[in-house]
DNA sequence: ATAGCAAATGATACCGGTAACATTCATAGA
DNA sequence: TCTATGAATGTTACCGGTATCATTTGCTAT
């Protein structure tokens, strides 16, 4: 309600009797100023309201105190919980995260890379290792630290934290010919706009071949983000082309639920009838019925694995880029059970 | 790659032969500048890799372009939603958004304001109504516009984007009892914390009340965030304790997907043996089986009419402060169905 | 008591843009 | 032709902190 103008340090210094760089240094953790001093300074700034200004101080100390991250989409609980990880692994460091999501589509990553950039952030996140060229570009010129997650990069720009996307769709594919399946399709998505889930696709279809299986019972033609919606829809399609498949694995488990309910609305039964595994260990997967077998991608830790190698780039420059390959698990569950 | 200095404005001035200020101009929609000249400019910046500093502009324009906005959880998909309708109506006025997520704590919530506002937001975006006194206190002195969303507060700070949360739930008793349902139950979260869950929980039991139904079935003693794992533990205690209960709400329809299979598990049929209605028109609650009656509460919407409030807000500083109510529907699905 | 050293504090300059006002220039209308 | 007008551009000062180095203060060891 006060219209009066904002409080600078200035006035805080006046009012305390000390000169503003006191101040500043009062406000800030970890420097030396006397408790006396500070008690003081901290009561002038109560006094007056006064609340530090960190645009301004970004500026005098080029230090944004930003750190950047784009993810495909807000709305996912995978991506969701990494930006948690990563938000809690550099709250004490005094980051804060400038999050944007690029809704799977590299153009629009390259915009919002762009955007961040302005802001200057002291390290930048992006999900995936696939770019625009320009996007490329931007983040090698950056200057700062960049981690690629959720992926293992053939070419990584810097600083990875990820996993194999193919590994954990042949893993998938093992887990469903070791029960017994012989005639497995997959559901996915446009490989183009989600390459990780293509990366899934891929790894499962050939650990197929591998086993001597046909690769060919394939719904992946949908515009990325996959959800339960599109997951039982393309059940359906994959049932009326290919009728005796007998297992089934969905880029994730949203799609794993909608595939699920579409199989149980058909009469069928699940896992007897027809075998179905997700990816990424969603609650729903859990709590689904029957429950859902699928790759735990320990997205939480992949953000708070991100935080540590972004603190360590940061205290040490010149170190080599680090790629942290973390290993995924299979959660075996009853919908590709053995009857 | 190329470790020089970043090139500033002065640099771009010079190299295309005019002031900085017009490099200034050049740069930004919606100046005076002529084409020739932008285009020069132009040229020169992206010769020398040159990108505007944000943090500079921000202190110099005393306009830090950010919205801020808090929210419970960053893992819950109807909050995304909202992030997303705000994120998506600031976004051609070139404003970004502050994201931050309290955990359903108002202390947490408070140690977010106080963060953001050290960034000089120019529009402050909450979840609810409940704040601590000093949170109420910095929002009310911020000086910019406040809106608190998804609720209807009693004594709102300024600006208020919402709907009845009590209604919402009163919709819902209603709905069983139109059901014939007699013996109804309800699920939830702390109200201590989850204060919007509370309000829905009120407005279920004084319906309930009203309709001379029993509003003691009630299980309402979990901390938020309340998942499918909640819902599920919470629907056991309930049919323990009240054995003869008919229909239950869940103040979410997470909680209710966990209730749902929590009953399917104990063998009962759902609805023919007990009704089960959610909130919140999560997807989970349409591909269920059966798929869960829910309110759909606009997630999306709210997001995005809290952009519009705070852009009109902004352009007419002196406006009364305006109160968007939404109304809420009631999505009627089998899971509460007469059978 | 005093040198020596670390802790506490101060003085100065500067970060990179933009607001506000001044100036120049081209063009249209009298 | 000349002036009024608006578009394009320039000049100046300043936004509110912090880096850096200088100085003062307080304390310990001799």
């Amino acid at each position: 309600m006060t219209e009066t103008r904002k409080a600078t340090m200035a006035d805080v210094a006046r009012l305390a009797g000390v000169s503003p760089m006191t101040v500043s240094r009062a406000l800030k953790p970890g420097t030396s100023v006397s408790d006396a001093t500070r008690d003081r300074i901290r009561a002038a700034a109560d006094e007056l309201g006064y609340v530090v200004d960190l645009n301004a101080a970004a500026f005098s100390s080029r230090r944004s105190g930003f750190v950047a991250m784009t993810i495909p989409s807000i709305n996912n609980a995978n991506f969701a919980d990494t930006a948690r990880g990563l938000t809690e692994g550099l709250q004490e460091s005094g980051f804060e995260l400038l999050l944007g999501y690029t809704d799977y589509d590299v153009a629009e990553e390259e915009r919002l890379v762009e955007a961040f950039l302005r802001r200057r952030p002291e390290a930048i996140v992006v999900t995936g290792g696939a770019h625009t060229d320009r996007c490329r570009t931007l983040l090698q010129n950056a200057g700062v630290p960049v981690v690629e997650t959720w992926d293992l990069p053939k070419s990584p720009i810097d600083r990875v934290v990820g996993f194999s996307n193919a590994d954990a769709g042949a893993r998938v594919a093992r887990h469903l010919f070791d029960q017994g399946h012989r005639q497995i399709g997959f559901i996915g998505g446009d490989g183009a706009r989600d390459t990780r889930g293509a990366d899934r696709q891929r790894g499962f279809l050939h650990a197929l071949e591998k086993l001597d299986l046909s690769s060919d019972r394939l719904v992946a033609d949908l515009d990325p983000p996959i959800t339960m919606r599109e997951g039982a829809q393309a059940l359906d399609r994959l049932l009326e082309r290919w009728p005796d498949t007998t297992a089934v694995m969905c880029v994730s488990d949203l799609s794993a639920f909608g595939a699920l309910n579409a199989a149980l609305r058909r009469g069928l039964r699940v896992p007897e009838d027809i075998a179905i595994a997700g990816f990424g260990a969603y609650d729903v997967s859990e709590y689904a019925l029957p429950g859902i077998t699928t790759i735990d991608a320990q997205a939480h830790l992949i953000g708070s694995e991100t935080a540590r190698v972004i603190l360590a780039a940061l205290s040490e420059p010149d170190a080599k880029p680090e790629t942290v390959n973390l290993k995924v698990g299979l959660l075996a569950r009853r919908s590709t059970a053995v009857t």
